[in-house]
RNA sequence: CGCGAAGUAGAGCAGCGGUAGCUCGUCGGGCUCAUAACCCGAAGGUCGGGAGUUCGAUCCUCCCCUUCGCAACCA
């Protein structure tokens, strides 16, 4: 198995961010692919590789590909029309055009996307559209691009997702697939006229009549996901390994582990281009929905976010508890992780996951089977007597074995959230078996029945084994706890091996453990308010910041919003409108395009709520 | 507008045709080996609303409401 990952490097947002900041793209990527695998390092979450599509070895391999899929004719040039910035001699991409939404009046409107009221948006509708390089008014010019046709796959994509893989994807996964089929697939522009990416290369073959090169970079969607092929290859040369069966070896099972954002990518256009490649198919696109944060959605722009870094310096410093802490949030993530519908991330959450769970009952139960075996057992694994085992006993191995085997299944259908459940959940059942029995009561009849030594030594063989048992169970979530429960029992790495669990000789009889360790310590409530209150101090509001006039406590009431006097009232600018003009929109029964003329000037109109009105009532009024 | 997913105890979630379940929280009890930890018990839900299919619906069908996502040049 190999487990790759990488920074996509090509994002048309790059140069921009980079002219914003004074600064050359290639800075901005260093940057951030850096501090990414940092973050990565530190919390633990390691890739066999951690790869970035800026290396010379993706760029050959995402023009080889490229080249394989022209060569072939298996993707159409079209030419379109598209905005020039004649200043600064170049085509425009989307997001390099800025103009004022028709949506909402923002005049910070990208030709893509407005920031402001987050509508998706074609250039053609920016009002006053200007270029952000140079200021000027682009023009409209001809250009031609290359397209990858996926109508013409609708059969197999409908064959493959919506029949072969019905019952085993993820039912958001395949509807979201039904949905674009549906919709009908259109082709998709592979090339951009851009000067960051990856170059196009030119047809290897003789004889093709094709537009030139020049200036033309892979549009970004293309070559990010071939990163994964680079990031294999690269893994490969690494540690002298042969790449390709990954790729190609029919019995290889390709999973992606993404983001409900990105499913069309990995569940559509990817496997297109890998059928058409020759290379294997993914077996599965498991994609969770959104983690939200304290009630409200991610944003990085807003500042609303689970800053790594920052998790990093509060909690994973040395003194803070280093390991045990990245080993909280490996266990608050996977417990809440979004697997079936969005979920949250509260900081409140946190903690109770933390000190009930993962302190009160698993890290407790390892306690206090090692603290018992040094006080009643000399700090040894104790002999197990097969002539008193009893039901209790034999009822707790048969609950060993199967975690191993729910865990396994848990596994294999991706269903994490639970899989770690069963961990804990085991640990559980140790702390409901060691109560049953209480050896620390038995221990008090020692002097006038020596033979109940058994009782104890049976009790705490048990435990124990249990223990080695849920540190190999543990440890694909939990890394660094399992490593230290190897510590207290001093035994090899070795004993992690996944075919160890579900075994009941992992201890062997006699050898003498390490003193108990704590394995998480509690999280306090200072440490949550304080992060709380960090969020919200950081929390960058879009308009104007008008709480200062109120005092604070006051938003601890509610969040009611103020009165408006009659001057905010005054800015609003109320027009009467003619409709001129009112037609049906193409694939919508009831949404009606109206054209409004407001004396000074006409523009189009959608208008939320017209269904009750007919079209003819609408050009017969007034509006 | 449309399409996809979701709405289940105070919170977070599972179940998806046949006495509503888990974790945390709350309340009561037990134990004292253990990080005021553990164990047992209880309270708490007309499973978003309405209609239908069925002997029976949280689960299937239809309509409505709410949330998130998509809507093809963000990836």
């Amino acid at each position: 198995m190999v487990f790759v990952c990488g920074s996509d490097e090509h994002g048309t947002a790059i140069p921009i961010q980079a002219t914003k900041e004074g600064t050359t793209p290639q800075a901005i990527i260093d940057k951030y692919h850096q501090a990414m695998k940092q973050d990565f390092e530190d919390l633990d979450i390691s890739f066999d590789i951690y790869h970035r599509t800026s290396e010379p070895l993706h760029h050959e391999t995402a023009q080889e590909f490229f080249t394989y899929l022209n060569d072939r004719g298996e993707l159409e040039v079209k030419e379109t029309e598209q905005y020039y910035d004649e200043e600064a001699k170049t085509f425009l991409a989307d997001r390099y055009i800025k103009g004022t939404c028709p949506n909402c009046g923002s005049d910070r409107a990208f030709g893509d996307q407005c920031e402001n009221c987050g509508r998706t948006l074609s250039p053609d509708e920016l009002i006053n559209p200007v270029s952000t390089l140079s200021g000027k008014t682009p023009v409209k010019k001809k250009t031609s691009h290359w397209y990858l046709p996926l109508g013409k796959h609708e059969e197999f994509l409908r064959e493959w997702i919506l029949k072969e893989h019905k019952d085993d994807w993820r039912a958001s996964v395949v509807g979201q697939c039904r949905s674009w089929i549906d919709g009908g697939l259109q082709s998709r522009a592979v090339t951009r006229d851009l000067d960051w990416g990856i170059k196009v290369p030119a047809s290897s073959k003789e004889g093709i009549s094709q537009p030139s090169v020049e200036g033309k970079v892979l549009y970004v969607w293309f070559d990010a996901p071939i990163g994964y092929i680079s990031a294999t290859k690269q893994w490969g040369i690494n540690n002298n390994k042969d790449w390709k069966p990954y790729w190609q070896d029919k019995d290889t099972k390709l999973v992606h582990f993404v983001g409900k954002d990105n499913i069309v990518f990995h569940c559509i256009i990817f496997p297109v281009m890998l059928k058409l490649h020759g290379d294997i198919l993914p077996a599965n696109v498991p994609a969770n929905e959104f983690l939200n944060l304290e009630g409200d959605k991610m944003s990085t722009s807003r500042n609303w976010k689970l800053d790594m870094r920052d998790y990093i310096n509060d909690f994973v410093k040395k003194e803070n508890g280093g390991g045990q802490c990245v080993d909280m949030l490996h266990y608050y993530l996977t417990q809440i992780a979004p697997e079936t519908k969005d979920s949250e991330f509260m900081w409140k959450g946190f903690q109770d996951a933390v000190n009930s769970e993962l302190v009160s009952i698993f890290g407790n139960f390892v306690n206090r089977t090692w603290v018992l075996m040094h006080k009643l057992c000399g700090g040894k694994v104790p002999r197990w007597h097969e002539d008193i085992v009893d039901d209790m006993d034999r009822s707790l191995i048969e609950e060993i074995k199967k975690a191993k085997v729910n865990v396994e299944a848990l596994l294999e259908g991706y269903k994490f959230r639970e899989a770690l459940y069963e961990v804990i959940d085991l640990s559980r059942k140790g702390n409901q078996y060691m109560q049953k029995k209480e050896p620390w009561i038995v221990s008090k009849q020692l002097a006038e029945n020596p033979a109940a030594q058994k009782i104890i030594d049976n009790t705490l063989h048990l435990c124990l084994q249990l223990c080695a048992n849920l540190a190999v169970l543990v440890n694909p979530f939990l890394p660094n706890t399992a490593k230290t429960m190897l510590h207290m029992m001093k035994v090899v790495d070795k004993m992690l091996d996944w075919e160890n669990a579900g075994k009941l000789k992992l201890l062997s009889v006699g050898y003498s453990l390490r003193e108990p360790q704590l394995l998480f310590r509690k999280i306090e409530d200072a440490e949550i308010s304080l992060q709380i209150e960090k969020l919200k101090a950081g929390l960058v509001k879009p308009q104007e910041d008008n709480s200062k006039n109120q005092p604070a406590a006051k938003s601890e009431i509610a969040d009611l919003k103020s009165e408006i006097v009659y001057d905010d009232f005054a800015k609003l600018d109320l027009k009467v409108a003619t409709i001129t003009a009112a037609e049906k929109v193409a694939k919508a029964d009831k949404l009606l395009k109206l054209e409004v003329d407001l004396g000074f000037e006409k523009e189009p109109l959608y208008p939320a709520s017209p269904c009750i009105l007919t079209r003819k009532i609408l050009l017969a009024s007034r509006w």
